[in-house]
DNA sequence: TTATCTGCAAACATTTTGCAGCGAG
DNA sequence: CTCGCTGCAAAATGTTTGCAGATAA
């Protein structure tokens, strides 16, 4: 992969970004810090670094892609905060091993799981408990 | 929800059928079985049986919504072949405890998770298999 | 009767692609 | 110099919605 301005300013985002985003909402963070890339571009460098294994995938509800700068190299499931995002990269032996035991007792081969948890984290459950209170 | 041909026929065929279809998929079996069902309808009928708690619903890695009638009414995982779309829906207190756990020791609150399995079952594995020593 | 449902087509949102020109190596 | 990358706009996909007419209750 060529390394362009357009591709740099993408990598450096990540970078600068602890959590999931869609490919649009990064598109808007780079033309709103003044680089203007065109947002095929921008689906293009996140599509080949997700081949790459460079950041994680993963879908919202809603069907879009959300990615991020994959910061554990092995197999990982998060955390997410359902309101400002907040990522916590989890490492977790008992879903693998569950993966791996139901698929065997199943006589499925080839697998791959998913497994994300979703929530409200600490401080945006607070917020919103605080502005309940004013009233 | 009124009870209308169209509805019965969607109802009848999710009886029918045991894997995750998208609504596409099953808006063609309908065609196919002379039913000539609006795609519309067939989105809003599993929206609403979606929203009702009786269909499952879940993503595919390209983001389309794959639906399947609802057998167990609890909460439940599933293990889905990726070549034929054969379903085994799996109870895992394993993973409800371990989602649980993390959030609880992340001061997570209102958490939600996912864990699917993805493979190929024992039959594709066998047919790829027996193709291949033919080729 | 009447509120709900249906079908169609148009609207939408996200993502992909064709192509001509630019630029990193 | 060359091949890959970019931007733009158009297309493809999956899904939703507006509306007028049909229909279950």
């Amino acid at each position: 992969m060529r390394m362009t301005p357009q591709r740099a300013a993408i990598d450096d985002l990540l970078d600068q970004t602890d959590d999931f985003r869609t490919a649009q909402q990064l598109h808007a963070m780079l033309a709103e810090s003044g680089e203007s890339i065109g947002l095929a571009t921008v689906y293009r460098t996140l599509t080949a670094l997700a081949e790459a294994g460079r950041v994680d995938v993963l879908r919202n509800d809603d069907g879009e892609a959300l990615f991020r700068r994959c910061l554990q190299v092995e197999h990982h499931h998060h955390l997410v905060c359902r309101d400002c995002g907040r990522t916590v990269e989890i490492a977790a032996d008992v879903v693998e091993r569950w993966a791996a035991r139901i698929a065997r007792e199943n006589g499925f081969v080839e697998v791959d799981h998913t497994a994300e948890i979703f929530g409200t984290c600490a401080q945006c459950a607070g917020a919103r408990y605080r502005s309940h209170q004013h009233a």
